[in-house]
DNA sequence: TTATAGATTGCCT
DNA sequence: GGCAATCTATAAT
């Protein structure tokens, strides 16, 4: 990792979710996992806007399930959804109001073959390093890179990401992306059509058939 | 107490 | 392209 790497602080997720979801493409989300580092850099995220967006977890108001959501910015928030798949969010927004981002889709960057491992995908040498569709496979969709980096909602729900001691984090390596696509977001019924999903144009880890941009 | 939909994925045809 | 898997929250009996 460079020198200048800084893990984001809570003053970045203290704004709105639109803001903080663009903002969010191209930073590293990083998992300490014992002596070893999985990291992935973010390419694809959606906003979830609190009181003014049907299809937010916090729409309906506060239960036990997304408190999360209505506490103070940077805290991870993840559910389990489908009885198969955890998905990570992270809050926005201060204390008492209710916003968060969806973290969507990772393109692997360190500690690759522990994170395949974790899906079920088997990497043998060099040559499946730069097989692309298998790498693919490890992190692109909420559910996948929570696997990948062993999410759950036990281990995570209501971590503090902006901790330097946490072992789950989001860093600044100084890394800049090129150009932003935005379109509606993903797999949602109400407020469907709300262009709230971002993602790195053209990149290929990005979720779905194909690339965006 | 029972029914149903859900911020998904992988396997089937 | 269709659909099952399988937990959780919430709505409907």
């Amino acid at each position: 990792m460079p020198a200048l790497s800084a893990t984001l602080t809570s003053a970045f997720f203290d704004r709105d979710p639109r803001k903080v979801a663009r903002a969010l493409l191209g930073k590293l989300l990083v998992r300490k996992d014992g002596r070893s580092r999985l990291a992935g850099r973010i390419v694809e995220t959606e906003a979830y806007l609190g009181a003014d967006d049907a299809a937010a977890h916090s729409a309906a108001g506060k239960t036990a399930r997304n408190s999360v959501l209505f506490g103070p910015p940077g805290i991870a928030y993840v559910y389990f959804i489908y009885g198969n798949h955890y998905c990570l969010n992270v809050s926005c927004l201060p204390d008492g109001v209710a916003g968060g981002v969806l973290f969507r889709a990772l393109e692997p960057v360190a500690g690759v073959e522990q994170m395949a491992e974790a899906r079920g995908i088997e990497i043998h040498g060099l040559e499946d390093l730069k097989n692309a569709s298998l790498l693919r496979q490890i992190s692109s969709g909420p559910g996948r890179m929570s696997e990948a980096l062993g999410v759950t909602r036990e281990r995570d729900n209501g971590k503090n990401l902006t901790s330097p001691r946490s072992d789950l984090r989001i860093v600044d390596d100084g890394f800049r992306v090129r150009k932003i696509a935005v379109t509606p977001r993903i797999g949602i019924t109400k407020a469907a059509a709300d262009p709230l999903r971002f993602v790195v144009a053209g990149n290929p880890f990005v979720s779905g058939r194909r690339p965006i941009g």
